[in-house]
DNA sequence: ACCTAAAATTGACGCTTCGTCACTGACGGA
DNA sequence: TCCGTCAGTGACGAAGCGTCAATTTTAGGT
């Protein structure tokens, strides 16, 4: 009369395990080659178990995405938690971004294709719930910055917006650049020449400065701060892409010209 | 010796029925509920014929993408002609953008889905090659304005950009916004309360600003130029989308307020 | 120690969908 | 009339998803 007790903490870390075999099928085989059977293969348990945690391959996915909206939830406080002047913090989000995109870029790529509705409406109600929790929580981190901007009197809201609408055109461009230049898979002609970090920062301080966010881009100090921020609030991502080989530099001179030059006159 | 003609022309009139017809699939039952068995019951031909034309199911929602990207083309052209100031003719090309972006919703979300590796890996070469000219030659046409509005001194080149990188910033923020805000499936709270001609706007004119394209915006002189050019060179699609009862007004007052206000302070 | 009943787990199976390939038949020349 | 070629066909094999009847496990109750 009293059966087996739900274990909820081992349920739980069975979870995590079982995303983490996900995302090695996918880090391993492109996300076209995770498909359930494999999972259950490589997992010590069936696939009823695997379905008992996730209704779909596509909750699966979902639930994947919303794991890395969590890491990328932890890369946004340390860039809130730095201290600098507003616009520096803003910056930091968005290298936060940015190092988030390098080191995890099949997570974001997730997000990209979550945002078709084959995926997201194959989910479970309750995922898609905290996949909007979490959503609202990185928004939010966006949000308190612009907040101190104000407070503090680095930045004066433009006519006719909120401090709501002033965070999404950030996200916009933070998503818009990174999904563009994201993913080796699509080298048109467009992006050769194009380098992700600094089309970042060539294309989030014009944003800035077109908002009167101060103090205003001169490119040079911008870089300076930059470097600093990514050296003392991100030691950790910045030593990690290193060992991927992937060095950073934002006061290096920004593109390797060439290539591009003539392609468009 | 001398087999059936292909004859390529009506080999082409086909390519269209089939894609117009996997297209109207899309519309009724969304792309999930697109399945080559079913394309091949809405159609006469047979499931070979079909797939002589296409390569693949994802062959074949290229194919639609690419379709999708010269209607967009020529709606960008109409912007480039446009008799205005090149500040006008660079918010016309945002303007199209927009404008195809509701028009077609779900063609832009199938370019967000060719974003995956999932789809583009599996399709074809040729296709391939067609999607890139497709998609320099937007990018060319932006490319195109950057360089009149330099040369009427309207705006000088940022510190260490190219004609390339600026145009590639304005497509960093459009693609952005309308990625974010298109598809209603995901209402998620921080988006509840923007609306999307109005953050489209907002978040270009911020942009242009910043990089100091002249005339600087004044919202509401903007909003009235906006207005102007999408009566003037846009004049079917506005109706279109009037007919289906989406009135686009850019000189209105930005966002019915409320609902958000209080959500992030 | 043994029984019992609910919960947990299993994996074979049914169903859908993709893409292929052996076949058909239409057509023009010999 | 016969032949060779090739567009067109659709039945079929392979692959993957998700279910559910059957089985195992568990923890009180006796």
């Amino acid at each position: 009369m009293c059966p087996r007790i739900v274990d909820k903490e081992s349920l739980a870390s069975r979870e995590l395990e079982l995303l983490a075999a996900a995302l090695s099928i996918i880090e391993n085989r492109g996300v076209a080659g995770l498909n359930m059977d494999r999972l259950v293969a490589q997992v010590p348990y069936s696939k009823g178990t695997v379905y008992s945690h996730f209704s779909s391959k596509e909750d699966l996915l979902t639930s994947l995405c919303i794991q890395g909206m969590e890491i990328l939830a932890g890369l946004f406080r340390k860039a809130a938690n730095y201290s600098g002047s507003t616009r520096e913090r803003g910056l930091g989000i968005h290298l936060a971004y940015l190092l988030y995109a390098l080191l995890y870029p099949n997570r974001f790529l997730l997000v990209i294709s979550a945002m078709s509705p084959t995926l997201f409406e194959r989910t479970s109600e309750q995922r898609k719930q905290a996949f909007q929790e979490v959503e609202t929580a990185l928004f939010g981190a966006v949000v308190e910055i612009v907040d101190d901007a104000i407070t503090a009197g680095d930045f004066k809201l433009p006519d006719h917006m909120t401090k709501q609408q002033v965070a999404f055109s950030n996200w916009s461009m933070g998503f818009g650049t990174i999904a563009l230049l994201a993913g080796e898979f699509n080298d048109c002609e467009c992006r050769r020449g194009l380098n992700l970090e600094h089309e970042m920062f060539n294309n989030v301080n014009l944003l800035l400065d077109g908002m009167g966010w101060k103090p205003l881009s001169n490119s040079q100090s911008h870089a300076v701060a930059l470097q600093r921020i990514a050296e003392e609030a991100f030691s950790d991502e910045m030593s990690q892409l290193a060992e991927r080989g992937i060095r950073l530099d934002f006061t290096r001179p920004p593109v390797p010209v060439g290539a591009t030059g003539d392609l468009f006159g």
